[in-house]
DNA sequence: CTTATTTTTTAGTACTATCTAATTTAATTT
DNA sequence: AAATTAAATTAGATAGTACTAAAAAATAAG
């Protein structure tokens, strides 16, 4: 079973909308997650119930089936080995990789990724702290919580970043919150959400309730 | 000027095509090197000619533009970097590089070749021993000539194969005629043009005039 | 120098992916 | 429950690429 380019985007988009505890997938989430027309995602959404990787019964929604769900995971392990290529054998910043990496995704060639993984030695995170699924599918991942929700006091270390905008991560860059940074939340203001945090034992950070909600920690 | 991977792909084999051929490049020729039916070639060449990568008139025949030139020339420059990388980074074995090779080429993202070239350390020729244009599309290809045409006592280093396919890189391989080698041409039997030659001073070696023809030389 | 053959191009079809505009279905509001 | 609004789908158009079959032009043969 094959998939063209533009299918294996759509089926990456509605795994990922999936994952982010929604309920259920609208056709109008799927077009702006991939900057398309609801019309357009009607369509290909039809199709990719044809091919069978997801269940889809119009005007009432869809779920990936497990095919579907095999197949996204396979992209997005290409995309995930191919941006830690990026950062630690060709040195690009880590804000500078996603749109180069959503082109090698698509190419096809199961001995390139076996060697690549191994070239990688294995990496089981990209440089966003996301989790890379292995050969099968495969993904162990952490449990996590955005740093918003976590309680005065409580300790952690930065793991991942639900934004992968390059002005958000370059944002980081600047402020020194990098992935793997040791945290611990001082202080929270009700009113506004935002959050006084302790990066690596020695420097004081404020920073808004809409950054701490794209920040997710591993707490200690 | 974007062109579109179909694009890309003719344009490279119309390339390739007047570099060998020398003569004008025909329909057929170039329907027959990407596998397809001259009708569609007549439709692109058309195209091609619409966005000036060629000069064109129907029924006459084609010139490559230096546009065209300087375009063709990117994408063998993209194709040559990733086959360097496939053998020397991931140790795909060089007649396994070729298909994965005609998809990386087709990234569109001047950071990363610049990025690539500079990690392989700025290599000057690809596994199969073409040389690898600049990034201003320059390329010092060395003189040479095929074993085949070689006189008795005449001795050299193989640099280079005109054919690439896996079954004849595989018997190079097996006999040892790798790139690099030092060989030195000992007899010529003229009845059917084949070669009697000493690799490395030490391996005595019969081939076909079909394999001779094949191999090129850089003669000392 | 006509006729036959080969090469090349055009015409018409198909398939993918996208769009706008119109329509249908579902959800909300009164 | 009827009317209104929002969401989703279909219809019809366009662009890219490739195909088959038919026509046109160039080349080769007699």
């Amino acid at each position: 079973m094959e998939l063209t380019t533009a299918e294996e985007n759509y089926l990456k988009a509605i795994y990922h909308l999936s994952e982010e505890g929604k309920k259920s997938v609208s056709t109008n989430d799927i077009a702006s997650a991939i900057q398309t027309k609801p019309a357009s995602v009607s369509d290909m959404l039809r199709k990719l119930g044809e091919k069978e990787v997801i269940q889809y019964r119009k005007y009432y929604g869809l779920q990936i089936t497990p095919l579907g769900m095999r197949l996204a995971l396979q992209t997005i392990r290409k995309h995930r080995l191919w941006e830690v290529f990026l950062v630690d054998k060709l040195h690009f910043a880590w804000d500078e990789v996603h749109e180069v990496a959503e082109q090698l995704e698509h190419i096809q060639s199961p001995l390139l990724i076996e060697r690549l993984d191994a070239y990688l030695n294995y990496p089981k995170f990209d440089p966003h702290g996301d989790p890379i699924p292995d050969a099968f599918g495969d993904v162990r991942s952490r449990p996590r919580i955005a740093l918003q929700e976590m309680g005065i006091d409580q300790s952690g270390q930065i793991v991942a970043v639900k934004d992968s905008s390059p002005a958000f991560l370059r944002y980081l860059d600047k402020v020194g919150a990098y992935i793997g940074a040791r945290i611990k939340v001082l202080d929270k203001v009700e009113f506004d959400g935002s959050v006084e945090i302790l990066v690596d034992q020695k420097k004081n950070l404020f920073m808004s309730k809409e950054v701490a909600t794209n920040i997710l920690v591993l707490t200690t």
